[in-house]
DNA sequence: TTATTTTTTGGTATCGATACCATTCTTGAT
DNA sequence: ATCAAGAATGGTATCGATACCAAAAAATAA
């Protein structure tokens, strides 16, 4: 590791023989140079190896052409098609995106935006729709683009980009009562730590209240310690043991809907006579595991490009403050 | 939105009657400040909302209180329980983690680092390797601990944490071989896309080798539009057909094995008795989904908390060089 | 009490880029 | 040839924090 310090702007002017500030503008407006001195500024910063400083640029022309971004967890393939689609395009455009994550826990909201805010960002994206009251300050006292995403808020911060999650646990809710199952149940799904899939959750209790059936929701208490899969393996002790004669169920994920497919195989329960199954995110395993798992399909990574795109011209984003990128309900053999 | 401007430091020191180097202090070294000071100052950066601005700090310190990593994609389970692991054990210290993908892309690498060193990070991670020559003088000529991970490169540049990816493949190999198996193959993992499920075959072909075993590898062209279920599942078509003795097959992923896995059982293929399979991971997936595949559980999350220890305290972690975190192999019904 | 050390505090220069304004050089119109 | 309009260029102040040094205040020793 070399000790030298860092190049500077003024190092590349003096090799080129120009002002700094014509370094500047060959790096942010080249088309304002004249050829020449362009090419002169060109060779001096390949041979000197220069990388600009952005903090002295963010600190002088307060655009620091970062964005920043609070996301429950990284280790879910739901986000990571939209955060891989999110960083993409802004890297595109020259952008780069600072990641903080809640691991599921709102106190830590607060904090992680504060540290974010001190970088000064160009914007912010949040996952989470229900903040705490000091969150909502500091949003509201600051002048950048705040994108919520994967929920459409009723009344959005400044814009959301996403899909209605109760109406996807709607329409999978229905879909199930319409396949002429009679004992529905909804599995996984709560507060605090999972907001979207508890307004899915919503979503199927309305779809059920309005064909005048009962709603069944398993578990009741919360099951931290159980993983995806666990859970759906977990619901036949669970809950079908108690109420047998279940015939459909809809689950917050299709990580636990591969739970209950791979338990009722084990279990010889017949997929879809005795128990239709239906799973939530459209992610690979759904569709190539064999299981030909009944699922919603969500755009994942449009919602990364579309978050994006409204960071970067917030003024088109906030044209329509809510832009719904609907979903995809997928019915396959499970149902 | 509201149009304010950012509170400065000088703000709060006006407010507090204090010069702001206190305000600064209060924040940095708080032990240096005397008790009522103190007090006045935080009651101060309430009041008006302050938030610090890291870009300016950053400028006149040099220490941005930013790490920058490179990864191939977030997209990827491997990576994400790492990546959790590293930001939070950053962001407990008062750091933060700014994150790029190349998307597999090893062209992108160069311009990724480019964009992450203009944001003047403390330090970096490096998930790949092998690096154009433009990399490698990039990372030499700047003064920040860079820490390679997943992998335990021969030479490292600075600093490694990972395991050994070909001892990985070779074990697997050997206990393939223990179990009687005469015919076994390797599926997946090619250039330059997946160096480490690469260095996975070479170990594989390596234990081959020394028992005297010819090696078969699939498939041997880029199968890019093939998700890792995907693959595993034609293996059966492309592989098997081929070279109908195959009796055992170790995959690059457990994605993979797991759709070796569900397209055995469409076939009627008994696993273990006339097919055994080995996986790669120790996700979730391989554990709970019914399968019992044999696989290799590799310490993701330590993996993260190491790196982040190692950029915290560069020189305890350059005392070796080469942290290996091991892995571990988890024999299960599958083989 | 005085001398000496330690703690607390603030002033000023500085980090490296960009904004803003002023100047010089082109180019074309009259 | 003269002037106006626009393009190209550079000088200097500035962004908001921290480093460095010096001074003042408090604590301790003699």
């Amino acid at each position: 590791m070399g000790k030298e310090k860092w190049v500077t702007m003024k190092d590349v002017a003096n090799l080129a023989n120009v002002g700094t500030i014509t370094v500047s503008r060959v790096l942010r407006t080249p088309q304002k140079v004249s050829e020449p001195k362009r090419k002169r500024v060109l060779k001096a910063i390949e041979e000197l190896g220069y990388v600009p400083d952005n903090t002295a640029g963010a600190l002088s022309s307060s655009k620091s052409r970062v964005f920043g971004a609070i996301v429950s967890t990284i280790n879910d393939s739901v986000f990571a098609q939209t955060l891989d689609g999110l960083s993409s395009t802004l890297r595109a455009a020259g952008y780069e995106l600072l990641l903080t994550s809640t691991n599921y826990d709102p106190d830590v909201e607060e904090d992680a935006l504060r540290a974010l805010l001190a970088r000064r960002p160009d914007g912010i994206v949040l996952t989470s729709t229900t903040h705490s009251a000091g969150v909502s300050k500091l949003v509201e006292s600051v002048s950048i683009p705040v994108v919520e995403i994967w929920q459409l808020p009723s009344t959005p911060l400044d814009i959301a980009v996403g899909f209605s999650n109760f109406r996807a646990g709607y329409d999978m809710g229905r879909h199930l009562i319409d396949g002429g199952r009679k004992n529905i149940a909804f599995l996984g799904g709560h507060e605090p730590k999972n907001e979207r899939g508890c307004r899915r959750r919503d979503g199927y209790i309305a779809a059920l209240r309005d064909s005048g059936m009962v709603p069944i929701t398993w578990p009741n208490e919360d099951q931290d310690l159980l993983s995806g899969i666990e859970l759906g393996a977990a619901f036949f002790e669970g809950c079908l043991n108690e109420t047998p004669k279940i015939d459909g169920v809809m689950c917050v994920s299709d990580q636990v809907a591969l739970g209950v497919l791979c338990e009722a195989r084990r279990r010889n329960v017949e997929v879809p006579k005795d128990l239709a199954v239906a799973g939530f995110g459209g992610f690979e395993m759904s569709t190539q595991s064999g299981f030909d798992l009944t699922t919603i399909e969500v755009p994942g990574m449009e919602i990364g490009v579309a978050t994006a795109k409204a960071l970067l011209d917030p003024d088109a984003g906030r044209a329509n403050k809510v832009i719904d990128l609907g979903y995809k309900l997928i019915a396959r053999g499970a149902t």
